[in-house]
DNA sequence: CTGGGCCTTCCAGTTACTGGAAGGTCAAGC
DNA sequence: GCTTGACCTTCCAGTAACTGGAAGGCCCAG
């Protein structure tokens, strides 16, 4: 398989698929015209990460829970670890714009928006406000 | 005041208040020793910068703000409008991050993590599951 | 044999800093 | 007068995860 036909079954663009080799994720075979040349195998890995990226993991953890999926000796519990940590990450994630969205609506709302110069939002910023 | 002083001032370590000079957002004056010297404006500005830095705007966001900070004859209509906008992305933030969580909360809770090494997590991403 | 669409490598840029090296300055204490 | 430690300076390089673009090779259809 080429790296064009892979791009099509992972959704992943071709420069992301040659980065994820050249950082030591998935590496394909190589033709004779130096064409590189996907399995199934390699296919499916590269899908793992794709989705594995959407819902947040980083790189990093990408490559542990990529380990943890080859390994057929592994223990659910070491995936099911990697998961709950990333999740209270995102939560806290969450829980931080929370806060910020909170402040700044309720700058927002004190805002008259009139097109004079005064402004409470400018204030909230440079004062001493939280 | 020299930028140590600033730095305990604004919270921003010396290295990012050096930053924000090279990319142009606040240059303080140099002292005969080339020591940089921050005024109260500048001190200000800086305070300014971190708070907006810590709601979530951009540089380039912040930049803008600190034009809006800086005119007297702004209009608030043009702040207010600023963070609306970046209301809006943050709300999309925190929809991305929901989605990721309740997708990983599913996937977790239904792996026993009882350490053998079938795991519907790693199914999850693997298969055709969202 | 030409054109378009693939593929290759390599270099540089993005965001917002952060770390570290190498060296100058200043004020206090002996 | 000298040392010591805490400052300050510049510059270079690295982080995360790609993305864009240049320059060039390959393959197939018409």
């Amino acid at each position: 398989m080429n790296i064009g036909q892979v791009s099509r079954r992972t959704g992943l663009p071709p420069k992301t698929i040659r980065y994820y080799e050249q950082i030591g994720l998935v590496a394909p075979g190589r033709r004779d015209n130096d064409y590189r040349d996907y399995g199934d195998r390699e296919a499916h890995e590269l899908r793992f990460i794709a989705r594995a990226r959407s819902l947040g993991f980083s790189i990093d953890q990408c490559r542990h829970l990529l380990a943890l999926y080859r390994d057929a000796d592994r223990a659910n519990a070491d995936v099911r670890a990697a998961a709950q940590a990333h999740i209270a990450e995102i939560r806290t994630k969450i829980r931080e714009l929370r806060d910020m969205e909170k402040t700044l609506t309720t700058l927002v709302s004190a805002c008259r928006g009139d097109n004079r110069p005064d402004c409470p939002i400018l204030e909230g910023l440079a004062g001493d406000a939280r």
